[in-house]
DNA sequence: GCAAGGTC
């Protein structure tokens, strides 16, 4: 019999593709690491026949990338010499290497090598690492991968009798990664802290605290000051608009100016003057129509932490944590997808059963196995690793830690509502004609809400009941206002929106942008505070004179972001150095994101790319070596956050000033 | 003492 060796990314994996197809299966832990299986059983491969399998897995990434040791002492060397010091490949820690040795043990006897891992650029990267450990013992193993994105039973198994052979250019794509993120985190890092350390003693939170910079995270931060500075700077500017309203059956309706409003007090006057003159308004039209509210799209990580912020009173990083505690206790499937698509295979139905016997939702959940199911919505994304994210077991409240079951119901429902129907209205659109100027109003009845009965995060209110208005009738308006009213800043950025930046500029991925988010809160780059304080935004946009404030729907608190001192003085100090493209920026990552593609498309090489980087990146390194003065201008600010400043704005813009001052001549604050 | 990426 052919002896087949199959290894996953992650233990649950191997579990479940195991006893998809395995009939019988025998399991025994990995020597030296009780949570990495093996499970053996025997399977009829197209390609190999009758076989005997080992299933087991890797953890991620089992090697890591470091500089010799001589160049991991700080004073040992300059962070310049970063740049093209050797590195060296190790396994990280006593787990990775039982679990290497139970490869190499696994693969002797092996003469297929199958590898299970994601199918996305770091799975096949991780792929190459389980092909060099197998080879070292095994030196003609033959080595396949399977494809897969989902573990659906079907899907497996015809993963299995189908194997493709591992994608090395996007194996190499993630070796170039790698080795930029190291050589460039590592030298920057310690040029700034280093230099700045010394003098900024007083920001830091404590004694053996860096300044780290990151591809990622210094994008990040970068978002967070730009908003900062955008409210900061923000001049209202003063409008006008017409506000009219029509009582008419004991029901006063208010009309809104299509022309909403104008910055220019004459014109809006003028036309003002003619609705006066005009004295009676003629109704255009009356149009009723059906109308729906769409339910939600299945379910990602980068829609699940911003959801998170907003309605379950988590920070994203927090969410993520409870989400794979949900995960790995099997209750929930695996939560770090972007695939906002359910596969049409998939048997959903069986999934909704399972909420039938919750006390709040299993009702709905009934409704929908009586026949009220419809197929999720389709969004665009599809990564080909993993499934959206759904619940996969039930698991009663009761059982579960408040954050979980908070984050478990989320899950349920959000299912729930994807398998349900859109909400159905019926709106009414009245238009007026009134001098030259038109008016409308509106009114929605809700009809039937649907998924909105099992998704509360939405809201969809009827409005208020129109009175009858018919096409063609005249009517003397109630009342006629002219109003002044004024743009408004934008809020501080919120995480929700820093997670949608970070995604829509490729900054981390769907798993790691939590961690950034919270490394430039521990950095003491930014801090959070409960929307609302301090004035200063959370309106958003420009926004109509009496609008009101829109504050997070039901004051769940979502938190924004407000750089610190160190936060503002390393993005403005690395604007002012005026490189062309700032370091603070997205595009340098953006653009590596291209030449990542590039490599994978077979365009670039690995080395061509890390070469071309290096240098590009070098040349920023100098020249931020040459002018640490323009960074060391931290050293004017007084001992405080940012947040004092937004109260004391003379202190403000001498600190602005100071920045820019600080290229020509020293001077004190 | 540095990064970002996997996952437990």
């Amino acid at each position: 019999m052919v002896q087949i060796l199959c290894v996953a990314e992650k233990p649950s994996i191997a579990k479940a593709v195991a006893n998809h197809l395995a009939g019988q299966v025998t399991t025994t832990s990995a020597r030296g690491i009780a949570w990495i299986k093996n499970y053996e059983f025997n399977f009829n491969f197209n390609a190999w026949g009758h076989s005997s399998v080992c299933f087991t897995s890797v953890a991620g990434h089992v090697y890591e990338k470091d500089f010799e040791s001589r160049f991991r002492d700080w004073q040992g060397c300059s962070p310049q010499a970063l740049f093209d010091a050797p590195i060296v490949t190790t396994v990280a820690n006593n787990d990775k290497k039982a679990i290497v040795r139970n490869i190499e043990e696994k693969a002797r006897s092996a003469s297929i090598l199958y590898i299970w891992t994601d199918c996305d650029r770091e799975g096949e990267h991780i792929g190459t690492e389980i092909r060099e450990i197998a080879m070292k013992t095994n030196r003609r193993i033959q080595v396949v991968r399977a494809r897969f994105s989902n573990i659906e039973r079907a899907h497996i198994i015809n993963a299995a009798h189908h194997p493709f052979a591992l994608d090395e250019r996007q194996a190499a794509a993630v070796q170039a990664r790698m080795e930029l993120d190291l050589r460039l985190g590592a030298a920057f890092t310690r040029l700034q802290t280093l230099n700045l350390k010394p003098i900024i003693k007083h920001l830091l939170t404590e004694e053996k605290s860096v300044i780290s910079y990151g591809s990622c995270q210094f994008p990040a931060l970068g978002f967070v000051v730009d908003r900062y500075f955008r409210v900061k700077n923000f001049i209202p500017e003063p409008f006008w608009g017409l506000r009219l309203s029509h009582t008419k059956d004991d029901i006063k309706v208010k009309f809104n100016w299509s022309r909403n409003h104008l910055f220019d007090r004459m014109v809006t006057t003028i036309l003002f003057e003619r609705c006066l003159t005009a004295r009676t308004a003629t109704v255009t039209s009356v149009q009723t129509k059906a109308t729906s509210k769409w339910k939600p799209l299945p379910l990602t990580t980068v829609e699940l932490q911003k959801m998170g912020s907003k309605y379950l009173r988590m920070d994203s990083h927090r969410v993520m944590t409870i989400a794979e505690q949900l995960y790995t206790k099997g209750w929930i499937s695996y939560p770090r997808t972007e695939t906002d698509q359910f596969d049409p295979a998939m048997d959903l139905r069986t999934l909704v059963t399972r909420q039938t016997q919750d006390p709040n939702w299993g009702l709905f959940a009934q409704n929908l196995i009586n026949g009220g199911f419809n197929q999720p919505r389709s969004g665009r994304n599809n990564d080909k690793a993993h499934p959206p994210i759904h619940p996969v077991n039930y698991v009663v409240g009761t059982s579960l830690t408040e954050e979980e079951r908070r984050v478990y119901e989320f899950v349920v429902r959000r299912f729930l509502a994807c398998c349900s129907e859109d909400a159905k209205g019926s709106q009414t659109t009245i238009h007026l004609l009134f001098g030259s100027e038109i008016f409308s109003a509106t009114g929605l009845i809700v009809l039937a809400r649907n998924y909105l009965v099992v998704y509360p995060y939405d809201r969809w209110e009827s409005s208020q009941v129109l009175p009858p208005f018919i096409h063609g009738e005249t009517l003397v308006p109630t009342e006629l206002r002219m109003e002044e009213g004024q743009t408004t800043p934008p809020g501080f950025l919120t995480e929700p929106e820093l997670i949608s930046l970070m995604d829509a500029n490729g900054i981390g991925t769907d798993a790691t942008m939590a961690e950034h988010i919270a490394k430039i809160k521990k950095r003491n780059y930014v801090m959070t505070q409960p929307r609302g304080r301090n004035g200063g935004g959370g309106r958003g946009g420009t926004g109509n004179a009496d609008a009101p404030a829109r504050e997070g729907q039901g004051g769940t608190g979502v938190q924004e972001f407000i750089p610190t001192t160190l936060g503002v003085a390393l993005i403005e100090g690395y604007d002012k150095l005026e490189f062309e493209k700032s370091l603070s920026k997205p595009f340098l990552r953006k653009e590596f994101e291209l030449q990542m593609r590039a490599i994978c498309e077979g365009r670039s090489t690995k080395n061509d790319v890390v070469h071309q980087e290096l240098e590009q990146y070098q040349e920023v390194f100098v020249k931020t070596s040459q002018q640490m003065g323009v960074l060391k201008a931290v050293r004017l600010f007084p001992f405080t956050t940012f947040r004092s400043c937004i109260r004391n704005s003379a202190m403000d813009s001498c600190v602005s000033d100071h920045l820019i001052e600080y290229r020509y001549r020293t001077r004190e604050c």
